[in-house]
DNA sequence: TTTGAATCGACCAGGTTGGTCTAATACTTG
DNA sequence: CAAGTATTAGACCAACCTGGTCGATTCAAA
């Protein structure tokens, strides 16, 4: 990236790391096309080798820009005082949902880099990759009170269990939604919804004492 | 599709099919490469011509013979006399991997179709493709005891829980053993993990009573 | 009026595309 | 063995798309 790039106003800005993101989520590096970009961010060919030098150079501050937006606006913000899984998976939703709505695209982008091919990045870009999984997880699951579980079930596999029921449930969602923008959806009542499934989920797994 | 192709042995047919499954599967139609398909597949281009007609022609086929694997060697073979819900879903992953293991790009195959423009398929395929998706329904849902429930939860949520739950664990195995061949990996401790995650939602979602 | 940063899109060489065709080989039949 | 047919690989084609360049133009500041 140069500096070209970053003296832009923040909308434009915006606009064209949208549409790169898309573009690269969608296709991969290899097949995402600098034309398909610059037509999605309505801006001319020359411009985008203006901002960045190479299509790879783009790429790469794609990745940079994704991890520091995840680490300090999603991941950072979650509150690991919380011990409760259930309750904590569900502040996490929300978070996610946030950030999902002013950027689209940046978790699917981040989400390719798992299986992209890392060996050609600069080291410091593989040690931040490295570090955002690893506080991923601790967000997820430090100290989580296991107490809260039924002692008879696994509370690794409730973990599972739970996990993938939220993540089954905003995938129905991104496909009900498909082609709206988020913040033109009523989300209350999917909320409400939401709930009521993390309910179930809690009469299920958590012992009946605990409240 | 030609008799030209059906008369060659099964398991040229089926290297054919697969390479080409895989290929647009990955890909999708349009980005699709012939070229990639007759690599994978270890024919010249000029078979794949020789073959089918065109690009389009062979696609049509793989949808065909896809509805028909799905419907015949799977949905078909789902026992709807089994009323419980938890073992029917149990019986049907097992059906799924059969099927999985000789045919592995079919059902990623079939689920690109869902967002793929239909509207210049042969009246024919249409309508087998909507029974298709019928079909999955009713083989899901049709003759369920909604009683073995507990009462206090709502069952058509539970279903879905169930659900999400299952393909969730599909999906880690899927990455667990993404470059193995399904058949060189021993599957029972894997179906006793799968039982016990079963034997969960089982004590979770059905009442006490209910056996 | 002059400068130079910002912008566009025509253009380039190289590569890939779906599809054709030739020429060689393999197989069958006399 | 010979003749003919079925099968095959891959060189080849025009059309198109690729990442990247560059000259032409605009326009605000000096």
């Amino acid at each position: 990236m140069s500096e070209k790039f970053s003296s832009l106003e923040v909308e434009k800005q915006q606009k064209i790391r949208n549409a790169a993101l898309k573009v690269f989520a969608e296709e991969g590096y290899e097949k995402a096309s600098t034309n398909k970009i610059v037509k999605e961010a309505g801006i001319g060919k020359g411009m985008l080798f203006y901002y960045f030098k190479s299509k790879y150079d783009l790429y790469l501050y794609l990745i940079e820009y994704s991890l520091d937006l995840i680490s300090n606006n999603y991941l950072e913000r979650i509150d690991t005082t919380e011990s409760d899984f259930i309750k904590r998976l569900h502040y996490t939703s929300k978070l996610k949902m946030e950030v999902f709505d002013e950027n689209p695209y940046v978790f699917t982008f981040i989400g390719t880099l798992f299986l992209a091919d890392e060996s050609q990045w600069p080291e410091y870009l593989k040690e931040r990759y490295a570090h955002l999984r690893s506080l991923a997880h601790a967000k997820l699951y430090d100290n989580i009170d296991y107490s809260l579980f039924r002692d008879d079930v696994d509370v690794e596999k409730a973990f599972h269990l739970i996990q993938w029921s939220i993540e089954g449930y905003e995938e129905t969602l991104k496909k009900r939604f498909k082609n709206q923008r988020l913040t033109e959806v009523d989300m209350t009542p999917l909320w409400d919804e939401f709930e009521e499934y993390l309910h179930i989920l809690k009469t299920s797994f958590y012992s009946r004492e605990a409240k």
